[in-house]
DNA sequence: TTGCCAAGTTAACGATGTTAAGTGTAGCAT
DNA sequence: ATGCTACACTTAACATCGTTAACTTGGCAA
């Protein structure tokens, strides 16, 4: 009967079961809900059985981050996929609004992701977060790569297109975290940030036009 | 001799050291630095004696995030008080050029301003912060009226001026966040920025000559 | 069957925020 | 001057946290 080798099954069960419930922490509570011992509590072991899938609990957060990079970049690039036959103009917004829903959607992960929030924590050149930014950036850059009227090999190969699609980038990234962490809930934040994101649009276009 | 009224100057000193202590420790470590105990122990009290400045430790939060904005309020004024005899061009870059330098030296500060970093911290449509973000924006949007050609009376009334602006803050705001969380270190952050700020300001200024 | 290895446990250390109860003193009213 | 009161402060304690050390146990290989 082989009752399934409990041993590595329910392993990947567990470590399943603790990004989870980080997770769920996280989006509800914000990192500070976050706690080795809360987690393990709710996953039924003890707290130092957890160091069996961590060295720490900043190694739980980087698992969080990269988790929270795919999440972005998924709704990003089925956003864009879906957009295929839309004009160059919806291609180009349906990046940035798929963008600012999943930083919506995921205020805390937004956060997590953009932010240094987590004491030592430094993430810098080396670690998976790099690439993870740039399977973000990625298909954005194509459809910026397409209103400049380059490629995107243009774009990433060249300073200053590079630096342009950056601080585009930059912009909507911005007034989207300014709205996660209500810096503009006196205004309507959607429409601040539709009306940028159409005039930046028409800005990139039109110089190419000429 | 009237040895001064230890009492209140005594206590104004130990208040002003407190804060002064939890900001250096901000600085230094991040949010998770600003332990209570730990500022007790520095200033020469005990933990529980801070509980008659600060009701809790997110209110000491709270009084490091409206030194900040201070802070930054100040950066930004003096910066454009600066530039009051130059052309309208720098006198629109003077502002985001103080708000970025200002952000870099003190991004802690930074990042405890503009994120929700505290656990059940909201600061909502009340408290101070409100009035200090405006204060921080003032005077750049009194710029942001000339070049638009209004005054900024103008600007706060109509909806869609003010909402042009917000983004236009938004986005430089999010090129500097962005520099601040090491997020633009592959790159040269200060040519992004200004680049950016160059090509804004004369999106700005052209259409206004219409 | 025997032994080993790794996952999990209990126990403990140091640190945190916060509360309760007690202490002393400064300043004021009498 | 004396007594009282308010308040700054201390000590003690509680619950929580991350992390480490030592021990137990169960399944797999030899």
């Amino acid at each position: 009967m082989a009752k399934e080798t409990r041993g590595i099954r329910q392993r990947r069960e567990l470590l399943d079961d603790v990004v989870a419930e980080a997770r769920r922490r996280l989006e509800q509570g914000g990192p500070s809900a976050v706690t080795l011992r809360g987690i393990a509590r709710e996953v039924g072991v003890t707290a130092p059985a957890l160091y069996t899938y961590f060295p720490s609990l900043a190694d739980l957060f980087t698992e969080l981050i990269v988790q929270s990079y795919q999440g972005l970049e998924d709704s990003v690039a089925s956003a864009l996929d879906a957009a295929s036959d839309l004009s160059l103009d919806d291609r180009l917004a349906a990046g940035p609004i798929a963008y600012r829903q999943w930083a919506i959607k995921h205020r805390q992960q937004f956060n997590l992701v953009f932010f240094d929030q987590i004491a030592g924590y430094a993430a810098p050149a080396d670690g998976p977060t790099v690439d993870a930014q740039t399977a973000v950036l990625r298909p954005i850059a194509a459809e910026y790569a397409v209103a400049r009227g380059r490629t995107i090999d243009d774009v990433l190969g060249d300073d200053e297109l590079l630096d342009d699609f950056l601080a585009w980038w930059g912009a909507f990234h911005g007034i989207v975290a300014l709205e996660v962490n209500h810096h503009l809930d006196w205004r309507d934040p959607e429409a601040i940030f539709l009306r940028h994101l159409a005039a930046s649009i028409q800005h990139l276009i039109s110089p190419a036009e000429l």
